[in-house]
DNA sequence: ACCTGAACACCGTTCAAGT
DNA sequence: ACCTGAACACCGTTCAAGT
């Protein structure tokens, strides 16, 4: 008499993503998943083949969560903002997340969708080709990298080499630079690195080729 | 009669820099550095304190390998592109220290001077304040973003999505893209987002207002 | 001081057994 | 079929002991 499956996959997701909000990503074990479940250890391996792919649900789980709708915003530049900002409020809400997204990045259908919807948006404002390819790889490049360092701290976080007690001779623009940080918001700070991206890419857009074409690239 | 240390930093580096080398980040223990030294596991903890601390002299190794030198280019954006290069080549030279560079790179010293360089660039070009924090912050973040998605590999890599494979109803641009995908070289992807980047920054940079002035920032 | 080996508290996962 | 508990091969690290 085959007893009923207890568990979902969401169910799943959800349990491991309340232990990696809870206790971290150090926390996140198959003990400890299945002790949140009240369930022995091993039976989690009746419904995934091994810790990574528990992590993959789990990722799958906050990636899913973003939505991947077509934004209503004019400008080209403004819809991609928007998906940014999406992902990324996703994302913070289960900042845990963040050393897991790399790993399972690429696997994660909800990345896919995401991706999808951004390369439609430059498409249609004229990325062919090998130049989609660039521009697309350079947002997904900015965005990882730039949640990672979100996700780890600025240089003021706490360590051996803080920007504040920085030796002014032998780093007189970092000690310079970090004092004005502070002024500067987590907001701001992403945007704005944000907006020097589009700000380039918006340069070498055959649709829209801004106010003086090419600069650089 | 106190035994002269046998261990000095650089070599206990060397030795874990070996052992990532040969066994990728998976492979590194404290039982199989100290095994490459020829000591015992409870040697090393008389040079190290914990096993983050390793890591960190591994990092540090790597990236004090990276020239920090003022690079001799007439524009300042090749200045940039230039010390771009050289941490990439540093960091590629030794592809497991990936995962271990974010954890550990604002507490090493290696990552600072590298910034220093770096803002005294953006300083000179006339980058000030918060213009200049976040000009480096969103440098940073690509490099970082790009290294990582270089190392996690691109989408065609194995994995239960491979871009190859793509259901077109479904990913119609990604598929499209994807095909693209392909002629475009890991060199040209890399130099080619940071080229983007960098077309940004020239079109806010106050000394060179480029050809067009601010287009979206 | 410097180094060692046993031991402890964890992991993920295999295996044999229970319903 | 689904679930359990003991056991195995790992970790990092503590501790007591050797020179």
């Amino acid at each position: 008499m085959p007893r009923p499956r207890s568990l979902t996959p969401d169910r799943l997701a959800a349990a491991a993503l309340a232990v990696l909000d809870r206790d971290g990503a150090a926390g996140l074990t198959m003990r400890a998943v299945a002790a949140e479940l009240g369930m022995s250890t091993m039976a989690l391996y009746r419904y995934v083949e091994d810790r990574d792919q528990l992590e993959l649900l789990l990722v799958e789980a906050v990636l899913g969560a973003v939505d991947t709708s077509m934004p209503t915003d004019p400008e080209w530049t403004d819809k991609i903002k928007t998906l940014v900002d999406r992902v990324r409020m996703e994302v913070e809400s289960h900042p845990a997340v963040v050393p897991l997204l790399l790993r399972q990045r690429h696997r994660a259908v909800g990345s896919l969708r995401w991706s999808e919807t951004v390369a439609g948006i430059l498409r249609a404002a004229g990325f062919d080709g090998a130049r989609r390819v660039v521009a697309l790889r350079g947002l997904l490049s900015y965005v990882v990298g730039a949640l990672q360092l979100e996700h780890y701290g600025p240089l003021s976080a706490p360590g051996t080499v803080t920007i504040a007690g920085l030796p002014r001779d032998e780093f007189p623009v970092m000690a310079d630079t970090g004092a004005h940080a502070r002024t500067v918001s987590r907001d701001d700070e992403f945007r704005g690195g944000l907006d020097l991206l589009l700000s380039g890419l918006q340069a070498v857009s055959p649709a829209d080729p801004g106010s003086g074409g090419p600069a650089s690239a």
